[in-house]
DNA sequence: AACGTTTCGGAGAGCGCTCTCCAAGGGAGT
DNA sequence: ACTCCCTTGGAGAGCGCTCTCCGAAACGTT
C-alpha cells in the first residue's frame, strides 16, 4: 500500500516534438451510437407525473424533497422516477433557481499572459492536485460540480468576473499564484461568493482558509533546537509573498524564545536553484551553522543538493529542515524533514464555507488558520 | 526560471489532526455585499434588444454570430451589449440549445470505494495535473468549461451516465485508474460521447489516446544498448495492466533485435517499495547486469534506491532507465533517464476529439497513439 | 351544524434564451 | 409596370423546471 502508482496505469515516453501524433486505428463496429439513445427524448418531469398519475408540481415537491407530500404519493411517484429512469434537467432547473450547483476553481495568475507554459508547470505540482482532491470530497457529498477556471491576463478576469455573475458558478474559490493579485479584489467588488486558499497580499474583504505558516515556522525551529542545534541559518521566499514573510518572522520568533536572537539568512526565490546557491551563500558566510530551515522544499531540495557537493554530511554535520511536505521532500536524499500544510482539509474547509456563503450571501467574511505539523524524515 | 514553486506561494505545515481548524479574524468592514449587486437583476437580451431597439432575436443573432444582420444594425448592437455588461444566461440557452458547453473529466476508479484516500493520492501525483492542463489548453480557446467528477463506487457509475445524459456535460473524458474498468463500456452502451486515456484492457467502442508504450520501451532497449551495456534487464509492471504489458513486450522485442534474446526480469506492482524489492532480486539472480529498464519512474527510484545500499554505483556499474517523466524522475538520485509520454499533448488532443464528437455524434470512433521520447539525465 | 384552520395537490406563470415561421421591403427578371 | 425571389428583422412558441397562488378536502372548534 505504500504509494501507489496511478500514474503509470497509462503511460509511456515524453514529446518535445508537438504533433507527433499518429491516427492508428479505428475500431468501429456498426454505427457509433446506440439508435435509442439518439432520438429518444429523455424523460421529463411531465413524463414522471402522468405515468405516477400526479401533476409536475407534485413530482418536483417529491424529488426537492419538500413536505406536504402524501407519504403514499411519495411512494408512487418514486418508482415512477425509477421506471422513467428520470434525471432533472439541470439547465432548467437552474434557469428558475438562480443556482448552478456548481463551484468554479479559479486559478489566477496575474503575471502570465493566457497560455503561458507557467500554467502547466502548476498543474503538475502536487499542490493543485491536493487541492482539488480536498475540495471534492467537501462538494461531493454536497451534489456539488467542480468546474476549472484558469485565468491568466488581466483583460480575461472582468469576463470572468461576467461569467461568474452569469451563471457559471455559484461561488469561486481562488487559488491565487502570486502575491497582489488583484482578482480577489475584483470578486469582493463584484459581491460574488468566493474563498480564497492563502491570505492575499493585501488585505481584501473576502473570506479565505490560511494556515499559520509563522507557528509552521517555529515548529520547525523547535525542532532544530530539540536536535541539539545550536547554529541555526535559514533560507527565506521572496519578500513580496505573504507566506514567506510569516515564515521568516515566525522562525526569528521562535529562535529568539530559545535565545538566538541572530538568525544568519539569504533571501530565494522558492526555486530548487535558489536553495542550491542560498546553502553555498549561507555556508561561505557562516561555515560552522549545523541546522538550517529553508522556507520551502524545493528549495530546501537543493540546499541538500548543495551540502551533498560540499561534502557536508545530513543530518549529522547540518540539519535541514523544509516547509510545504511537497513531492520535494520525499524526493530529496535524505528524505526532508518538513513542515506539513493541511491542503487538503484547508481545501474542503474553504469548499464549505464558501457553500454557507452561497446560502447566506450576507453573511461575513471570514478567516479560517489552520495549524501546520512537524513532519520529521532523516534531514534532520 | 527553473522549475518554479508554485505550491509554496500559499503553503505550511501538515496535519494528521483532523479538525484542527481555529476561526482566526473575521474583517468585516460594512455588509458584506455590494447593495446594487444583490438586487439589480442582471441585464437579459431584453434589455439589450430595448437599449438597441431592435427585437430579442436580431440581438441573439448578433451575438450568435449569424449571417443576415445587417452590419450598422451589428455595431448597435454589440455596443448596447457593451453599455449594459450583458452576459448571457447560460442555463437559459443550453435549456434551449441542449448543449452545456461543458465537459466532464471523469476519474474514474473502480477498485475504490467513495471517499477512499486513494483518491487524493491520485490528485497528488502530477499526472492528473498535466491531464488537466492539456485539457484546458485545447477547451479555453473554444470556450468549454472544464467539470470535475470523480466515480467509485460501480453504484455511482449509473448515476454518472444518468447526469451525463441529461445536461451535466455534452460529453467526457474518462481517466480510468485500473484495468478493465467498466466505465467505457457503460458510456458506449450509454451513446455518449467519451474519449478515454489511455487504451482500455478490453476492446470497447469508444475512442481513446494513448502513448505507444511499446514504442517507448524500444527507445529504452535502443538507449542502453548504445550506451554499451550488454547485460540488461528488467522490472515490469502488473500484468494485467495493459501499458505494462505493452512495455515488456516492446522492450523484449527490442532487446531482441539486438541480440539479446533473453531479458532477466522480475514483476512489480508500480510501487517504490515493489521497484526497491525487484532490484534486489533481480540482482541476486544475475548479479552481473550492467542496465536495467523499470517500467515505471516510481519503481526505478526504488530500485535506484536498493543500488545505493547496495554499493553499486549508477550509472558507471548499473545503468537504468525509467518510465513516465513523472517527478520521481527528477526526485531520484543520480536523476533518472526516462521514456516521456506526452501527457498534455494526448489531454489535449483528447479533448478535440471529444469536441469533434460532439459536434457530428454519428463520427467513428478512433484512437489516436502518440510517439514517446526518451528523456536523457544521469543514470544511464 | 356551521365555521375556521390546516394540509395537500393542481394550475399556470414565468426563468432567459434560441429558432422557426412569417411579413415586409428591395432588387432583378420579363 | 408587374411578379417573383431573396434578404432582413420581428413575433412568438417553446425548452424543462420551480414555486406561488388557489381551491378542495380534512380536521377541529364552539
Amino acid at each position: 500500500m505504500a504509494g501507489a502508482p496511478v500514474s503509470a496505469t497509462l503511460l509511456a515516453l515524453a514529446t518535445p516534438a508537438a504533433e507527433s501524433a499518429l491516427p492508428c486505428r479505428s475500431d468501429t463496429r456498426g454505427p457509433t451510437r446506440d439508435v435509442t439513445t439518439d432520438n429518444a427524448r429523455l424523460p421529463t418531469l411531465e413524463d414522471v407525473a402522468r405515468l405516477a398519475g400526479v401533476s409536475r408540481a407534485t413530482v418536483s415537491r417529491v424529488i426537492n424533497g419538500i413536505r406536504n407530500v402524501n407519504p403514499e404519493l411519495h411512494e408512487v411517484v418514486w418508482s415512477a422516477v425509477n421506471a422513467t429512469g428520470y434525471v432533472a434537467n439541470r439547465a432548467a432547473r437552474s434557469l428558475v433557481t438562480r443556482r448552478t450547483g456548481t463551484i468554479a476553481l479559479v486559478v489566477s495568475d496575474s503575471e502570465s499572459h493566457d497560455d503561458d507554459p507557467f500554467m502547466s508547470r502548476f498543474f503538475s505540482d502536487p499542490f493543485f492536485g491536493r487541492v482539488v482532491g480536498g475540495l471534492m470530497s467537501a462538494l461531493r457529498p454536497a451534489g456539488i460540480q467542480l468546474a476549472l477556471q484558469l485565468v491568466g491576463a488581466d483583460q480575461a478576469r472582468g469576463q470572468l468576473v461576467g461569467d461568474l455573475r452569469q451563471g457559471q458558478a455559484d461561488g469561486s474559490v481562488v487559488l491565487s499564484l502570486h502575491p497582489g493579485d488583484t482578482l480577489p479584489q475584483l470578486l469582493a467588488d463584484a459581491g460574488l461568493a468566493g474563498v480564497v486558499i492563502g491570505r492575499p497580499a493585501r488585505p481584501v474583504p473576502i473570506s479565505h482558509v490560511d494556515v499559520a505558516n509563522d507557528r509552521g515556522a517555529a515548529l520547525a525551529a523547535d525542532h532544530l533546537v530539540a536536535r541539539g542545534r545550536r547554529r541555526i541559518g535559514m533560507i527565506t521566499g521572496p519578500i513580496d509573498v505573504p507566506a514567506s514573510v510569516d515564515r521568516s518572522s515566525g522562525f526569528r520568533a521562535a529562535m529568539a524564545r530559545h535565545g538566538q536572537l541572530f538568525v544568519p539568512s539569504v533571501t530565494g526565490n522558492f526555486t530548487y536553484d535558489s536553495g542550491d546557491r542560498g546553502m553555498r551563500e549561507l555556508l561561505a558566510e557562516y561555515p560552522d551553522l549545523d541546522g538550517v530551515f529553508v522556507a520551502n522544499d524545493l528549495m530546501a531540495q537543493g540546499g541538500l543538493g548543495a551540502l551533498h557537493e560540499l561534502g557536508r554530511r545530513v543530518p549529522d554535520e547540518i540539519a535541514v529542515v523544509g516547509f510545504d511536505d511537497s513531492s520535494a521532500a520525499l524526493a530529496a536524499r535524505p528524505q526532508l524533514t518538513t513542515v506539513r500544510q493541511p491542503l487538503e482539509d484547508m481545501a474542503a474547509e474553504a469548499a464549505r464555507m464558501l457553500m454557507a456563503l452561497i446560502d447566506e450571501p450576507r453573511r461575513e467574511t471570514t478567516a479560517v488558520v489552520f495549524e501546520p505539523t512537524l513532519v520529521v524524515r532523516s534531514s534532520s
